[in-house]
DNA sequence: ATACTATGACTGACTGATCAGTCAGTCAAC
DNA sequence: GTTGACTGACTGATCAGTCAGTCATAGTAT
């Protein structure tokens, strides 16, 4: 996995650098559920402040601007979805192998962060420029290294007429519709047979058999 | 393909049934144009009103509310698209070739109206509930109706782990990727190229060999 | 030991900007 | 005169962000 680019910092008006990354905490926390409930725009920094249990102008001790907390929020849920999945395919070194583990871990990954990839997918392009460019890069990195394991784990077998890149984008997005629809998804089962449905299909996108 | 459900009624203050046709059009177009640009919340009612060459009054003589707007707008969406692959698919009797028509249908349908479709998919939950359930109920007939569709042309062959309503999920889904995501997919190459690959990929996601 | 001062974290009433929606007035057609 | 379509200034509600004030703690001077 490639190195990961550098965040956008935002500013606090606290000194303790521990103090911060706790009520930032708690203030990523009570902004997910928030705009989860009413969506960023709805959502008011008074409702976010009362979920964290801090004060309006203490909130703005941490960011400067409603629109930071957005920018933390999706860092946030980016950050812990691509861990996941590098975590999962460290130190695997067959080119096959390494490709049906992190078809898995996506899945895995997109089931288990699916409100904050809502939020990721609705609310992101609503930040500036700079803050989306940040996020972007992320994702972009992340996702060409997908393209990089799809290259190496389909050379040889059937024809595609997909290029591992568009592969890499199937393999990436067609989980989030955990996110967009769980009300059509959640028929085909509980959660792990729901994944290893949706493994399965991604398999076969791929044109690789799934070992039994 | 199943009948139509009901569409949500919005009221007007004028009378002229056409004109009302007319310049509910105009203010379609305008506020699609202002919701791409801005996104629905950041997205004024004057944006929309200058965009469409009416006044603030006049605008609220054909829709009551913001929301309807955003309303007309999803609909107006979701029929186009739904329209065009209930007549790509239309007096294809062979279930095979009726299942190969409908997603080469739906991904190039979902190409055509990319722009619609990302303001669908990231606003519509901010609509009220009973707009939520009118358009989620043609939206689910639809997808039902490729379920079936999938059902049908995928019998026999080859073992499938996930539902016919999975991959029907799958097949609705996963080309939504042209509206979110444009900047990656581009490096795919032009449009006719883009779509050839998507289905490709899709058909192989349905275990189906693709005719040559 | 005590009093005073400085510092830093927090509070919540307040401010100014914004905008959805309204309505008195205008104009054209019949 | 009546009706219907249109206009845009206005209103009231909302809310992101501010800032004077409060409180607790630590350090310094007497």
């Amino acid at each position: 996995m490639q190195a990961v680019p550098a965040r956008r910092r935002i500013a606090a008006n606290v000194k303790d650098a521990a103090l911060v990354g706790e009520r930032r905490d708690q203030i990523v926390e009570a902004a997910i559920a928030v705009f989860r409930d009413k969506g960023f725009a709805a959502a008011t920094m008074r409702d976010v402040g009362l979920r964290a249990g801090l004060s309006q102008g203490t909130l703005y001790n941490y960011v400067r601007t409603k629109e930071d907390t957005l920018y933390l929020v999706c860092d946030r849920a980016v950050a812990h979805y691509v861990d996941q999945i590098a975590r999962a395919v460290e130190g695997v070194a067959d080119p096959r192998e390494r490709l049906v583990r992190a078809v898995r871990a996506v899945v895995r990954a997109q089931y288990d962060h699916r409100h904050n990839i809502a939020i990721v997918l609705r609310e992101a392009h609503l930040l500036d420029a700079r803050s989306r460019e940040a996020l972007r890069r992320r994702v972009d990195v992340f996702i060409d290294d997908i393209v990089a394991i799809v290259g190496a784990g389909t050379t040889g077998g059937p024809r595609r007429r997909a290029s591992a890149r568009l592969l890499a984008e199937a393999v990436t997005y067609l989980p989030t519709v955990f996110a967009m629809r769980p009300w059509r998804v959640r028929a085909e089962g509980p959660p792990d047979k729901l994944v290893d449905a949706m493994v399965d299909i991604l398999l076969a996108a791929l044109r690789i058999e799934q070992p039994a």
